[in-house]
DNA sequence: ATTTTTTTGATTTACGTACATCAAAAACTC
DNA sequence: GAGTTTTTGATGTACGTAAATCAAAAAAAT
């Protein structure tokens, strides 16, 4: 059975209370008797039962997760986990909150980090910015013993504790690797579908893709990138005009949010029934386009395991307790429509409303 | 803050012992009294603090996994898996432990369900075999009031509480369509490596396959499936032997778990360089073939979320609480070289032995 | 109305830990 | 050795729930 801390004194021959001292750091204790209990500890193999000191304390863990505005159905649905998963947290004394600013405004998110650290949360989750008032907020609410998680965008050099998503360059050589199998020796240039190259993620995409394309067998041109800063209309116009003004285009990459424009440029067009088309992250959207055959494969990063995990580290980290690596390991899966699972809510009432 | 049992004392007007009487089913309760305690237990919305229940009832779950025995790579990661997760189990007032049993026999099965039955555990999980027995035996452990997982494959009509694996038609189509698209318009025939087709989840990979393969644009023949037994030196010389006779051999699916003797009548034969190579489960052998190129994808459950989800699956069981359904949905994951994750312990100092 | 049975309430103990209080013991200083 | 300071121990209360006991109250039966 498990050791407790009656097992502690009577193994170290002291008190309760001088047990109690020593395992939270409370003043008043000798060297020397700090030392027999930490041995007593040690040989015991004590692990503190956090669910009993959770209910002694009627400790709650108010998290909070800091995420990009916008239309972004990624990011939406980020959201919607978040929501979703603080509908029944309390019942595993969590307390999640919402918090949304500009997307890629560092300033902004740099407040709101700070504003988290003043209301003393027990972890902080944040889609990351890169910028050096966000790197020096990290650092405040690290020092405040705040644990931190980057969340599907890393910050390099932060002190993070942990970082949720997906390796980019990784992805952008997936979607290279398979866009190169699937056109196998069918000629024709592809084209890149990005939201800003300023933002890193879809950088090291494109670095990935790059790459991948370029140790292909087959030659193949790839056609400056079409940046459509995620937005649909001008997704759609950029898709569209390549598609008018390149008649031999073999594939499209698209790497960022702009897929409500591509897939209505596709469909519009009919071009998909001859391209090789690759995009990231399930959404209706992209949903739909796999199952129609307008999309050959989607990338995608599981946000409902993102926010669980997220969830999961800083609650560990909050408890000083190990975090399981294999676990908390986001995957890139890869979907085609044979793969692809059943709509979340398609288990439902067909004449139920919503989620 | 959370209702407690004080809260519905005072919202029935009734004592302390009467709401236990209530919430734990006890004799003792008029109707009429039952009816106005439940009513206040709705209105508050009150939700047993299972932690807390569980320290005044020095509760632990024993869980029994069910394991078929033998040299199968997979399932010898999967019994990893739970001895992995068992280590540090007791945190959780979990304790698992391993039965193993010769692989499809389903009376041995039968015989450790009862087993397990007799000892009153609080959930099982097991590799179904599909035979009369094992159906009688779940039937009895429901009965028992005992939640039965089914893990890898499943039973029809058995009554367990979940299944927790991967759809293996939705896995055959998915490896028909990755076969059709990776070869293109090249011309040949392909081979399939199954275990035995008296195994229902072969048969159901093979006519998922079939189903993809015949919806190809290129017709394709698909040749007599070759039974391998699982056994890597029965499989070894089949694949030699099918190279050796079909010299345009265009690509190969193994859907078991013979995927040793298929590397390496590969390697030894250099015949990966001209075929397309699609195999199931990520094991030693099979991610070493796929990052030296001798394999184009494999199609992977992860076990490790699969004994995670049974331990969920189970405990949520046996407390009377909801499985949260998108978190226990096992999804069929496609390798390629680039998405592959590091293998696990690749994080460790190099000179440290295994893990 | 009386007797018998059933229901209810008050109370205690328990789980493992947190945290506070204050007297007694030990250690330190002069 | 006496006085002062620090450390230690004993104890109580708290968290939310489980479970047992027995007297008192309420309900049912005669």
């Amino acid at each position: 059975m498990r050791p407790t801390v009656h097992d502690i004194a009577e193994r170290a021959g002291v008190s309760l209370a001088t047990v109690d001292r020593v395992l939270n750091d409370r003043p008043g204790v000798r060297g020397v008797t700090r030392a027999k209990v930490e041995g007593a500890i040690a040989e015991l193999g004590y692990v503190r039962d956090v669910a009993a000191a959770n209910l002694a304390k009627s400790r709650v863990y108010p998290l909070v997760f800091i995420l990009p505005e916008g239309d972004n159905p990624f990011m939406r649905g980020l959201e919607d986990e978040v929501r979703r998963a603080g509908a029944h947290s309390m019942v595993e004394r969590t307390q999640l909150s919402v918090v949304t600013v500009p997307a890629f405004d560092g300033r902004a998110l740099a407040r709101e980090i700070d504003g988290a650290i003043e209301r003393a949360v027990a972890g902080i989750a944040a889609v990351a910015v890169d910028a050096p008032e966000v790197l020096a907020a990290i650092g405040r609410a690290r020092e405040a013993g705040i644990p931190f998680v980057t969340l599907v965008s890393d910050l390099a050099n932060s002190g993070r504790d942990h970082f949720i998503g997906v390796d980019n360059i990784a992805a952008g050589r997936t979607a290279g690797s398979l866009m190169g199998r699937f056109l196998g020796e069918r000629p024709g240039p592809v084209a890149v579908l990005a939201g800003s190259m300023r933002v890193r993620d879809h950088g090291e995409r494109l670095e990935g893709f790059l790459a991948a394309m370029s140790a292909m067998p087959v030659s193949r041109a790839v056609l400056p990138v079409l940046e459509g800063q995620d937005d649909p209309e001008l997704s759609f116009g950029l898709i569209a005009k390549c598609l008018a003004d390149v008649p031999d285009l073999a594939g499209i990459y698209s790497l960022g949010a702009g897929n409500r424009g591509l897939v209505k440029a596709l469909a519009a067009t009919g071009a998909a029934r001859s391209l090789c088309v690759i995009a990231h992250e399930v959404t209706d959207e992209t949903r739909a386009a796999l199952e129609g055959g307008l999309v050959d494969a989607v990338l995608n990063q599981d946000a409902g395991h993102e926010v669980r995990s997220a969830i999961r580290v800083l609650r560990a980290k909050a408890d000083g307790l190990p975090v399981i690596a294999a676990q908390e390991r986001i995957r890139l899966e890869i979907f085609i429509k044979d793969n692809l699972p059943s709509e979340p809510g398609a288990d439902d009432t067909p004449g139920a409303a919503g989620n």
